[in-house]
DNA sequence: AGTAAAAATGACAACGCTGTCAATTGGCAA
DNA sequence: TTGCCAATTGACAGCGTTGTCATTTTTACT
């Protein structure tokens, strides 16, 4: 594990490589150099060589700071999440990154609690110190109005990720990523009643999340469909968190002894759903049914393994940041928002089975 | 979830207010402003306050880069892992943000693989590109020479997340927090060994990690002290991850019938090993003890919940930033090299039981 | 009050790059 | 070959701060 070839090759000086250097030896001006290295057109491709040539020679690596201060654009983009499921945010932080890598870009993150009175003016002093050049917004904070006033005061380029089939007014107005919660929602409890289930219980997440609501809508849409009626009772409002799940089963499974499904509404609350029917000696799938959502890596750990629907989000995450950069370019001529839908598919494991 | 007052107050001017804006409406010169801004000593109270009144009242954030460019300090520390285990990642993140907040600096962070070639020259690159004023590097990075080479020619400052009680030569030369996973683990060891057990197994992670060499050393110490012989057999090489540990389980009780323990190396391990005892349909704890270490959130969530040793990798993160930003004050008379040692804790869950 | 030393403040260049616009070059038709 | 236009290249200012050093103000003495 040792490459000291590379090291010595590395640092013939240990000073700073200017752009002048390169420069002078390229023989050509500063600005050609810029020129070559932010890919601009009308460069003679003899010049460019010989400037490529002298980066590698000096290994020059252009700075970022005076870059984004003398020029118009800076070369940070932001992710700013308030949420706490460790798999979510990583995924979306791999997707993002390996677009910023690709463009040259650094990633800023800013976790941050959306119930904190300052998240404004922190998402402000973030957007301003940094001169950040785009953000990617995640739910529950991509759902609020007053963010999305304050970014469209700044004048910033954005991008959300979303749950829903299609924006809606307000949505339409920014470019966004939908995810469907809605439709695999439906699919989700399609799958249990073709299974012969009729009373499907339901744990939410918080109901500040449009997801939360998108699925209900959903699972109600399935029920409608085939003829089941929606029993209130069986909705466990929760959040989304395994504690929840262990709360929710335990609840539903004592009041209603009729229940053979439950529908949670992410994997952490199916994970405790499971939880919670190992204390109850409750036997999964032959007694109950228990499905999830999003398809973390946990959902392939549990005993048994869930069903649920399987949601990307390292490429929801990968399709925000390649929109947020298509949005910047120089072609800003196409003013309409762009939105690109991911649908969640259903993935049948061992937590769901036949109706006893 | 509306805060118009505050958005309306938030944007007077849509232009970029500059420290020479401020100056002006304070009447003292741009760089009294700077010195204000910097906490800068010999600056009069009275002049202080005027100069944070124009601040407040132009709403004026320092424009980093401009900052970093003018300066010898940048604004940014960066997080370099190559570790695949979200939680982990997600509390060393958020470790360094929480200090990064108070010292005003920017986290870059990069996730990258520990075994692409380019581990160096992505490293010197991003320094380089973002001037980066600090490191903070995590196993098993932080345990390559060949990158602690790379940072000293660069000159830069960096602390080093390591495993060990206390520093080897090599390690002394840096700032460092250590994580003593070996008394952890003989604590582990000891732990079962009290419940009767005799013939623990263990499961290993990479060997590249030398936290698993740590923990290996800390189980045999203690089998050891407590006259239990050691057998080689008994040990299964695997790799922090799920499946090794459904693996691990699988081939130990397999061909070792008097296995009554298994000590896996860290929690994803043995919630393998705990899937692969219900596949065996071996019960936890009755016949088979089993423990995690790292005391992750799934830890709690698995079925029994899990006897492991507790590490706040949050406290660990924070620290690391802690002697990051002092040893990079100005006060850099001491040139020794400070370390900071955590001993994760034995918490006993019910993944473990007296020998039947 | 007068002085020297210390404290506080300010003027200005410089950080490394890009935008603007002017100057130069090359290509091509006449 | 000459001339003209487009393609290519370069000179220079300026981005918003801070470092350096000079200048002014205050403080502590005699």
């Amino acid at each position: 594990m040792r490459y000291a070839g590379t090291i010595s090759k590395r640092n013939n000086n240990n000073m700073k490589v200017t752009i002048n250097d390169v420069a002078r030896l390229a023989g050509v001006s500063m600005k050609t150099v810029s020129r070559v290295m932010n890919n601009e057109p009308s460069v003679r491709k003899k010049t460019s060589d010989k400037v490529m040539a002298a980066v590698k020679e000096l290994n020059y690596k252009p700075n970022l700071a005076a870059r984004s201060l003398a020029g118009t654009k800076s070369f940070a983009i932001g992710l700013v999440y308030s949420n706490p499921n460790a798999y979510y945010v990583i995924d979306m932080q791999n997707g993002i990154l390996s677009r910023c890598k690709e463009e040259g870009y650094e990633l800023l993150i800013h976790p941050c609690s959306s119930t904190d009175e300052n998240v404004l003016d922190e998402i402000q002093t973030m957007i301003e110190r940094s001169r950040l050049s785009g953000l990617v917004l995640t739910p529950p904070l991509s759902e609020r109005e007053d963010v999305i006033e304050l970014l469209d005061s700044m004048n910033i380029n954005y991008v959300r990720i979303l749950s829903g089939r299609e924006p809606t007014e307000q949505e339409g107005k920014s470019n966004a990523i939908f995810v469907n919660d809605h439709d695999a929602a439906y699919q989700i409890t399609e799958h249990l009643i073709s299974l012969g289930h009729k009373h499907i219980a339901f744990i939410t997440g918080e109901e500040e999340h449009k997801s939360t609501l998108e699925r209900l809508a959903g699972y109600k849409a399935a029920l409608s469909d085939h003829n089941i009626s929606l029993d209130e009772s069986l909705i466990f409002p929760g959040k989304y968190s395994f504690e929840s799940g262990v709360e929710g089963a335990k609840a539903l499974m004592a009041k209603n002894s009729k229940v053979t499904a439950i529908f949670a509404c992410n994997d952490e609350i199916a994970a405790g759903a499971l939880f919670a029917s190992r204390l109850m000696d409750i036997k999964i799938p032959e007694q109950l049914s228990i499905t999830g959502f999003e398809d973390s890596p946990f959902s392939k750990q549990t005993w048994p393994k869930l069903t649920t629907a399987h949601q990307s989000n390292q490429d929801i995450a990968t399709q925000a940041a390649k929109l947020l950069f298509a949005n910047s370019r120089p072609t800003k001529i196409k003013e309409e928002k762009m939105a690109v839908c991911f649908t969640p598919e259903l993935v049948v494991r061992d937590s769901t089975g036949h109706i006893a």
